[in-house]
DNA sequence: ATTACACATGTGTAGATGCAAGTATAAATT
DNA sequence: AATTTATACTTGCATCTACACATGTGTAAT
């Protein structure tokens, strides 16, 4: 069928208004604005521990397997979905703050990253500072759109990972 | 109590393997996560017009009034839901590329973003790029979950915003 | 042993991000 | 008119991001 909207209706809908500001169909410019937002209500709520969210992350995941075995650089980019390059910025300031340090590794390669007790201090003190900016996000979500929301990132990350590799 | 994983039942579940990465439950971080991956598909699609996504959108932005009336920088920092400061920095390399011209606003405080030929050029070729990384992303995610993922972004966007102005 | 390849990390360069603070202009108040 | 307040934009600073390239190290093939 397809309505062609033509004889009587007269331009009925599909022309917007002049000034009309459409909210771009962009996948990538959503995402990256919603994350954008998010990242300033978590670091907002972070900021009386002088940490910021990407900081807190990486705290975080290193501290993971602390007891265990020290993430290196390379395992510890890969569990923040970061490129490598990047993650060895984002240390420094940890590393000059005293809440890692970086150790030898198993190999003469590698490197270590361990959480410092101070590192673990600001964490534990950071913890209900992030806890509050998750209800917060869970207030303004609801409960169920953040599962969702949850579950569609999950599923779609691995398989970006996939076409990130498809090198040709 | 406590459990010390004392008598009959061995360690039975809660006890994550060793080594396991459990993935973060953060909202932020999550988010951020698929942010940077998507942003390098398009990034990685875009690539051949020499535009980031992050430029191929403010230039998307500042063309979709021209004709009407060059948007002014807040205006196109609202639009593009970033920090008037960020746009200032990031309008600076689209300038240099000739992509976009700055001219004087209706105020003598206030300035005008135009696009230039040369702008609306690249971004033409820099189209169909865009269209791929598009069905891409749907292929990748399907219809219906692109739809609820952009569904929830433009609901949360406003409330995030009301969320910010709270100054307190 | 030498050569080749794979692995682990860092640097140069360039851009994206936003807060705090600064400058200039317009509008509102007195 | 002079002062105050609000608006529009920029800069200093710090951090986040990643690609291309360079370095060092372990392992495999010759």
């Amino acid at each position: 069928m397809r309505t062609v909207n033509s004889s009587t209706t007269p331009a009925a809908k599909s022309v917007p208004p002049p000034g009309a500001v459409q909210s771009s169909a962009c996948t990538c410019f959503k995402l990256r604005s919603l994350a954008r937002r998010v990242t300033q209500l978590y670091d907002q709520a972070l900021a009386p521990s002088g940490l910021k969210v990407t900081q807190y992350s990486v705290i975080g995941h290193a501290r993971r397997r602390d007891g265990v075995a020290a993430p290196t650089v390379s395992e510890l980019a890969q569990a923040l979905v970061t490129d490598r390059t990047t993650l060895t910025r984002n240390l420094k300031p940890l590393v000059d703050a005293g809440f890692l340090k970086i150790g030898s590794g198993a190999d003469a390669r590698s490197k270590a990253v361990c959480v410092t007790p101070k590192g673990e201090a600001v964490y534990q003190s950071a913890r209900p500072m992030w806890r509050l900016a998750q209800s917060r996000m869970r207030e303004l979500a609801g409960a169920e759109q953040l599962a969702s929301l949850h579950g569609m990132i999950e599923v779609m990350l691995p398989q970006l990972d996939a076409a990130g590799d498809e090198a040709d």
